[in-house]
DNA sequence: GGACTGGTGAGAACGGTTGTCAAGTCGCCG
DNA sequence: CGGCGACTTGACAACCGTTCTCACCAGTCC
């Protein structure tokens, strides 16, 4: 039942510390591969899922069903505006959003409220890389 | 370059109409299917997404990235409450939220933004019925 | 070092969705 | 009414991200 610290899972880690992007699990396959680093795309999935189940990591789905993953500042409960472009990520906190969640969720009769909240857009860098 | 009306299309809208709950392609498929009135599956597909890109049908994913698709009431911009157990879904409209989000973006210096907010629960009748 | 046991990875399997393409049909015209 | 041709259909294969399988590997403890 104990937990091991391998090769492989320090380099996921490792991989991720180094991205303040959202990154999904074949980019960092990639990238540790490229890096001469390389571990099994099967596990860099069971790490990511063992980081994210303790709450080390978030996840997100992008709306084509790819999963993208980032070790998050805060960790507590809080919301993504994430550049479309680059990955870019700010971490949103939004009590009002929150108060607004349940709100709704009670006044229609519904309990056990969960929510998604993301928000996408272009950083400024992007917009200048980019014109426009 | 015309649009046909055919059994199918037909078929599919028919199910659609019939049902108030967020329903996935294949469940449409299938309830299809046992009224005796079969269309194939990539139709289904294909007719689905006509309707969604001419904004006549809502499509959410789950977050096992599954599509499920409704014909909502409302026309204009709008989010869901929806049943985890049953699909019931209420239609939002969070003109608050809407305000949040964009200055967030602006605040960030983001622009082009865009926002999924959606929220789940168990509603009345499903908590009655499952107990607790 | 040796045993125990969790971890690894190549490849198969999965599940939803999309692509392929020969066969079928809607709509129109004569 | 036929007939024609472009649009549509559907069985099946291909896709793609993710998970499973299982024989082999390697931390950990003694
Ligand atoms: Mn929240
Ligand atoms: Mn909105
Ligand atoms: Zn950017
Ligand atoms: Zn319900």
């Amino acid at each position: 039942m104990t937990v091991r610290m391998t090769r492989q899972r320090a380099a996921v880690a490792e991989a991720l510390d180094e991205s303040p992007e959202f990154r999904s699990a074949q980019q960092l396959h990639e990238t540790l591969r490229a890096r001469g680093d390389a571990v099994g795309l099967a596990t860099v999935y069971r790490t990511l899922q063992a980081l994210v189940d303790g709450g080390e990591v978030d996840v997100l789905r992008t709306g084509e069903g790819e999963s993208l993953y980032r070790r998050c500042v805060t960790r507590a409960h809080h919301h993504h505006l994430v550049c479309r472009s680059c990955g870019r990520t700010v971490e949103i906190d939004g009590p009002s959003v929150e108060a607004w969640a349940s709100a709704m969720g009670a006044a229609h009769g519904f309990a056990d409220i969960e929510h998604t909240v993301e928000l996408w857009g272009t950083c400024a860098d992007c917009r200048a890389a980019h014109g426009a």
